[in-house]
DNA sequence: ATAAGACCTAAACTTAACTTTAGGTCAAGC
DNA sequence: GCTTGACCTAAAGTTAAGTTTAGGTCTTAT
């Protein structure tokens, strides 16, 4: 059992967040004494799904949606499942999208490494768009 | 040579968000013709840095300053280059959070795949949380 | 010559996800 | 017995990144 300080330490997390989260239903068996909150691994593991949810893209009324399902029971099994395939999809989406940026960002690295070697951008848009050197080009192609 | 609303369906924003772009001083280089913007390949280019450096998680106010060492010149190469240096590494750092949560998102639905045969969580909950089938365990592992 | 369609501005509005404020309870240490 | 520190609530405030509104211009098709 942990009181709200210590959970607010062991996940980096503002107090206030966590009232917040709790305000939203997302800790739907949270025990009180004397008004007072007490976590414990039911609702840390909580906490990491409202975490995995939330790095998905979901949002807080969604994530609301899931623990309301949570609470309905095993008839809402089927649901759940979806929602977690969805998101699954979602982030290898954004995994891909990620993956895009950071090529950009290489050839921006590269471009401006070879900028200030050469005082200028003169020869890097000589190259521009498909003369560049082998490696290079393949990270200019990801990214455009 | 396009207009704002050739340049929108290109990139899929809306038209007031290029306006807004504009006014935040993302194209510098931006041309007019009596008060009609027209967007050239330059700034074509700094559209897709402009959604790499987002995507990336840099905000607003600090794109509008790598607009601004642009328009320095070469003396804010290096200013530049660090910025996509941090970036990348941050990027790198996003993607590795999301594999963590890919993890979790895909031992949760093995998780469900299992209760819904199941028709209860009791089996999966007695191998929590070090008897899990092989695979799985790395996930869980992974997740948490 | 008028209606439609693309463009323009400045300024007010929106939304999500918190965060802050103002005020209060309760237990422990000095 | 009083102050400190950890907890509590309800309600108002914040912030970023756009979006919407209300008004206007200019060109082109009818």
């Amino acid at each position: 059992m942990y009181t709200i300080g210590q959970v607010s330490e062991m996940f980096h997390l503002p107090i206030s967040t966590l009232r917040y989260y709790d305000k939203e239903g997302f800790f739907p068996n949270l025990v009180r004494k004397g008004n007072i909150r007490y976590f414990s691994d039911n609702e840390l593991e909580a906490l990491r799904i409202i975490e995995c949810l939330k790095q998905s893209g979901l949002e807080i009324k969604d994530i609301k949606q899931f623990f309301e399902w949570v609470t309905e029971g095993s008839s809402s099994y089927t649901k759940r499942k979806e929602l977690f395939e969805h998101r699954k999809a979602a982030v290898k989406e954004e995994i891909k999208q990620l993956e895009k940026t950071l090529a950009m960002l290489e050839f921006k690295c590269w471009y401006y490494d070879t900028a200030i070697a050469d005082g200028n951008e003169d020869r890097i848009n000589a190259m521009l768009p498909d003369n560049l050197p082998k490696d290079i080009q393949k990270l200019y192609n990801k990214a455009h």
